[in-house]
DNA sequence: CTGAAAGCGCTAACAT
DNA sequence: ATGTTAGCGCTTTCAG
């Protein structure tokens, strides 16, 4: 039934080990012999056990994957986001174990302590999330999307949301607006103390502030009804405004509805810029300018440290990726 | 550094297989034995090395779920699938493997042989699955989700969508409309085989045609634009037309929109129901009458099924999820 | 009801 | 460049 190591060995007239080697390259091998042993394992379809593998070598060649599951966070990313690791993991002959957030501390302590899986990556960090402590006791590696206040002695990878903040209101600085507002996530957000959403505040006041735009916060509910309330309410106290920068996808359709329907027309009235996935800027009815939320390159950079660090190689502590805005058709100059 | 069953064993003072037989219940112990065992056990922070017992059980006590990438399926349904198979399995003491389509017939292989998983679940089966007769090769027990033209030898579970489309047509007859139309899946769903698109045509049309309702069907593709045109399609051809089954989700809301701007106020003139998640229909501007696609429930059942597969017990070659049906804003008995 | 001991299939010293 | 062999930590006969 099923083909062993020895078995191939046998075939190819080797040994064992030369069968292991051939196979992990950890030390030189004949190419005579090599060829041999390749045929043998052809022939036979061989595969090695994954447990006896993992046992020997303590080894297991699998990753933990943690998704969030709590409301507010966008389906979509997280599934990208994961088929991205999942990929980017099998590049490096590795495999993916899906835990849920629900699972809590308890379940990252128990791959890891069952050595089901070689290393951690774990989504949606909070400022003070219950797992730093956790990841740090740990004996396996592991790799955090998100910052969370301190993350001394772990590793953490996120997109530059201040960056990307920034990135936003320059944009609409450059095309002459002068007042502008963000409009952020649902205040529970900012409540639980997620780090994105803050860094995104700080870049957003921070470049509104050099270049002397006058500039407003407000945290928004996830609802259509939310989002037009907060439409209306903008246009009453800033009647001025020009520039709208919105992170919180799900009401930025609902959200352009409602000024166009208040007599605002995007962009000639009202430009939008907003942070969120690709798919979602490019898919509304006015393609919105954005910045990416680049969930897989996120997935591929996670893995690549996760595998230097397997390794031995040191990595830097906190990973910030560079934000990158494309124009579409919610932004125009302001009229003079 | 690792505490293992000798450890356990010595400090509960016992013999190894006592300590195994405790943890496994596979034979009678001693409640005094039980209990020592259990207190050494949790005095060490004992954790059985999971590749140790795969090798000497042959079981990893892991599932294979291999989820699909193509575009028209609907993130959101695919993810809460994924996570209630991983808190089914959890249930089960089982964890998930994720695969990705992209990696085809030949991961599913490699997991399989290499023996890291016990058992497999594949989602997004199509009419002529080229991974059908390598499941019936695997040596471990599958289940796919969603029914082949030909599953002899081979477990599927899904929604009875061609009840799903009857009930939807049903519901509409009741309420008094005699024209229907079905606006269905983008046309390549329909080309490339998928069985629950085709089924709900024929539960339409079959409901239809008991009903003595006149009725027509129409792909769509997931684009508002492709929406906005059938809505006047759809007005021009039919103009007795009062009920419309949707079974596209990404249309949904535009379709609405597109039907309100022509003239037609949902439901006062126009009946809606849908086949899709609850959360979709419940979200809506005007929240839609709709058969709920219990994705959550399916990856409980498809778990389940593979739980009696691998203690042996036989299970139905095919499992029809009953549907069922939420009464929402979106419908409305017709005038007279 | 409990112990002793033989592997499970592979890797990695230790040999040569 | 290759072979020999001692485990890796657990489960499961076989014995009692």
């Amino acid at each position: 039934m099923m083909v062993k190591i020895t078995d191939v060995a046998r075939r190819a007239g080797v040994s064992p080990s030369t069968v292991s080697y051939a196979l992990s390259g950890k030390r030189p091998i004949s190419d005579e012999t090599k060829r041999r042993v390749e045929a043998a394992i052809r022939e036979l379809g061989y595969r090695p056990h994954a447990g006896a593998r993992a046992l020997a070598s303590s080894r297991s060649n699998v990753l933990a994957l943690v998704i969030p599951l709590r409301a507010g966070i966008h389906v979509p990313v997280v599934m990208q986001f994961a088929v991205s690791v999942v990929t980017s993991a099998r590049r490096h002959d590795h495999d993916v174990l899906l835990l849920t957030q629900e699972e809590g501390e308890d379940g990252l302590r128990r791959v890891a302590d069952a050595a089901l899986v070689d290393a951690l990556i774990v989504m949606d960090v909070q400022l003070r999330d219950p797992r730093l402590p956790l990841l740090r006791s740990l004996d396996r590696p592991s790799v955090m999307i998100g910052f969370p206040l301190e993350s001394e002695g772990l590793t953490c990878v996120d997109l530059d949301f201040k960056a990307a903040g920034e990135l936003c209101v320059e944009r609409l600085a450059g095309l002459g607006h002068r007042v502008v507002a963000l409009v952020g996530s649902p205040p529970e957000v900012y409540v639980r103390g997620t780090a994105f959403a803050q860094r995104v505040v700080q870049g957003f006041t921070a470049a509104a502030h050099r270049s002397a735009l006058a500039s407003s916060v407000h945290p928004c509910e996830a609802t259509p009804a939310a989002a037009r309330r907060l439409a209306e309410r903008l246009l009453r106290e800033h009647p001025a405004l020009t520039g709208v920068v919105v992170h919180n996808e799900a009401v930025l359709e609902p959200l352009i509805d409602a000024f166009e329907q208040l007599g605002l027309r995007v962009p000639a009235d009202l430009s939008v810029t907003a942070i969120c996935p690709d798919e979602t800027a490019a898919a509304l009815r006015v393609p919105v300018t954005s910045v990416a939320l680049p969930s897989a390159e996120l997935g591929e950079r996670a893995v690549e440290l996760l595998m230097q660090k397997l390794t031995g190689t040191a990595v830097p502590q906190e990973t910030l990726l560079a934000p990158h805005l494309t124009e579409r058709a919610s932004t125009a100059p302001r009229l003079a």
